[in-house]
DNA sequence: CTAACTGTATTATTTAATATATTACAGTTA
DNA sequence: TAACTGTAATATATTAAATAATACAGTTAG
């Protein structure tokens, strides 16, 4: 379902949380469709539930999913539009990169040969993950 | 010298580590010439020696500086030419963020003026951190 | 109604990384 | 010799992350 990497440095519930938002945001998960249950997901992942708890509860915190108690967890409605601001912060790391890039001495060309191939890719759907 | 933020997730050596490097590959300290000591730096920021040399220890690994017991840390010579290596990470970087970006509907032309302003930035000298 | 699901909350404990505090030893230099 | 340098080691404190173990309540299929 999920490929987590329990050795990184960064935390598994915020793996587990970015993981989810591309699924939402890349519509394998679609409005009100349910998300797999707390402990079902612990159980597939052998991680612990309060782990999965504290992923959803951001997700919510955040805007992505909604959650209706003794039901489930669903993506909500609105969760495509958190693209918006996902771009927003995009357009700002991307900013901060490039700047350091040219900074390095990459040339503009450089980066133009890179926007071709991340276009091919996205375009056929090569997993760049 | 060096802003740090404290309650960053990010360790503080690891933050000086990056600070130094963007330091030496801006030539704003050059070949052979000689880093803060230890203990002076450490009494500079108001944090622990040991964060500092394992900071220096790190940077020497990474072949950034060397030392000399006794005398001080040194940048090295060859440090310029890792920012080889470090531009291959980050073309790999900018290739992950750039295809995001078209997956999340950026569009080209967005990129294409970003690479504009960031060119702006690096030649009139101001700072993007 | 009941069993088996759901979410939610709480408390205690473990683990690992980070940072500090302290002390010590040895080379360098004015 | 005094005051710098780097280096090493050990003990301690702090914090975040994750686990473990329960408990309570709403939902739903049989």
């Amino acid at each position: 379902m999920f490929e987590l990497d329990l050795r990184s440095r960064q935390p598994i519930y915020e793996q587990l949380v970015e993981k989810v938002k591309e699924l939402i945001i890349h519509e394998v998960w679609k409005s009100d469709e349910q998300l797999p249950s707390v402990r079902w997901l612990a159980k597939e992942l052998t991680i612990n539930p309060n782990t999965i708890q504290k992923a959803y509860r951001e997700l919510e915190h955040q805007g992505y999913i909604y959650s209706i108690p003794g039901k489930g967890h669903f993506v909500a409605p609105q969760a495509k539009t958190m693209t918006r601001e996902k771009v927003e912060t995009m357009r700002n790391e991307l900013l901060r990169l490039i700047s350091e890039a040219l900074y390095l001495g990459m040339s503009k060309e450089d980066i133009l040969s890179l926007i071709e191939l991340a276009e091919q890719s996205v375009k056929g759907g090569i997993k760049h993950d």
